[in-house]
DNA sequence: TTCCAGCCTTGATTTAGATCAAATCCCAGT
DNA sequence: ACTGGGATTTGATCTAAATCAAGGCTGGAA
């Protein structure tokens, strides 16, 4: 298993002058302090999690949670140590994993900006998180999200929601790990992170035909099942096929999108 | 694809006086009527999402349901339908999946007495579910899981808890699936039904040493991401290197239970 | 009881993707 | 610009599991 740079759970963080607890219910406040500014000016508020939350009572939530900077390749979660917070991804790329005791790794999904990871039912957490590139994340403790569960209705049914799209998303994945060929199932990813793409940069004309791929041919085979040499094969083959063109700077552009699905689904024979 | 018998919509249910709506909140009562006492009377209510509603407000949910029972080998979702319904397993087991067009199939779990099948967030189910074995069902519109996620934020917790449960594991099968070998997966399914055994028998002194398989090879094999018969030549093989017996009856035996559990996560180089 | 149709098992052969083995690319740091 | 090390690509070979192909078992219907 590969060794990686932890984010100590006493990180530095900006400085914020007096919020271990929970705004309390009823004291509310609209007034701008600097915390509250953060996330009235979040660029994927009105996106994630805390679009659940009004403006009025945005301090509440500003004073819940810290904003973190890591670099690429740190772990932000530790398989198996005490689950105790919570991250939205405010900027880049966070992938989560479970492993076996030799080593063999599955990431099982990748957090975009807008997405958030780390709930837990357990004790401990029964996968890793490690950042893809740089990241900004907000950092809420478990005991600060069973308050705001617990004063917000809205927002368990807005967590609610998330998670069944979540899980809706294994499931998917679940077909593509169990019953799709190598091509069908960088296909499919490739789709995916087109989709991703779309939603981060809704106004790049180019959104339809560019998929942003951060990750390492490592981290796309654990993602994919697959092994590095059939992903670098495969994607060959795709710009071979005129299907896709350009790696760099991890960034792919479509040629035909049709195609692309067609494969991704099992429509096409080759 | 497989053509099964469908339950429809308009199936044949318990007669039940006057039950459309939800019990209007604030008009409570805790006196028994013929439906409130099959909630009462209800084997897996401790164990699954009723359990978030108490018995004197047992008539709100006796209402908001009918039970159906149905043979093994009925639809009770397809896949794509307009999502309207949720099901709570009374008895037996159902088997969700989703599906490739050419018909290649992939089973994302098992759901027993006590779960739940049926949550989603789209208009349509992006998901099928269909009866393995006889199966007792208690079924509730979405409009009715609406009404009880506003009205009692127990429940809106209890889910949410249940579903990312279930997320674990989803992810937990993503690892098996795209990572583990078919001895490794045969074994982390046996483990899971003898978990599922001695969740629903918990009073069976065998409970420890038996596993509960109702389902098909070809339904194990769309469980694991393998073929049938490569399910059956690992069970035999299991069989042969005395890890485990009998294979009747759809109950299996366990003669090394930690024999099993080192080769289902990888610690068994053979 | 016999028969039949679905299951399940076992054997022989094939193959998609893994593994082993070099190059080559691509920057970040000097 | 130069350099070194990781990331990627490509090729040759191997293998776990798929596919193809019989048989055998079992439990319900006649």
């Amino acid at each position: 298993m590969l060794k990686v740079p932890v984010f100590p759970d006493s990180a530095p963080m900006p400085p914020s002058p007096s919020a271990q607890a929970l705004h309390p219910a009823g004291k509310r406040t609209g007034r701008a302090d600097p915390d509250s500014a953060r996330c009235l000016m979040c660029k994927v508020r009105e996106y994630n999690l805390c679009s659940s939350i009004e403006d009025h009572d945005v301090t509440v939530l500003a004073q819940a949670t810290r904003q973190i900077s890591l670099p690429p390749g740190t772990a932000v979660i530790e398989e198996g140590t005490p689950a105790s917070a919570f991250f939205n991804v405010i900027n880049g790329t966070v992938k989560l994993f479970k492993s076996l005791p030799d080593g063999r790794r599955q990431i099982t999904g990748f957090a975009d900006a807008g997405q958030f990871v780390g709930l837990s039912n357990s004790r401990t957490y029964s996968f890793g998180a490690e950042t893809v590139s740089t990241v900004l994340l907000c950092r809420c403790t478990h005991t600060q999200i069973e308050n705001l569960l617990a004063e917000y209705p809205g927002f368990a049914r807005h967590l609610l929601s998330a998670v069944t799209h979540e899980l809706a998303d294994a499931q998917e994945q679940m077909l593509l790990l169990g019953r799709k060929t190598a091509k069908e199932k960088v296909a499919s990813f490739l789709l995916d992170r087109i989709k991703q793409y779309h939603r981060t940069h809704p106004h790049d004309p180019d959104a339809e035909t560019t998929a942003s791929v951060p990750m390492t041919r490592v981290d796309i085979a654990d993602y994919l099942g697959l092994t590095i040499e059939t992903v670098s094969r495969t994607i060959s083959t795709l710009r071979r096929d005129k299907i896709i063109s350009g790696t760099e700077n991890h960034c792919i552009r479509i040629l035909s999108l049709p195609n692309l699905q067609d494969i991704a689904y099992g429509l096409k024979s080759i």
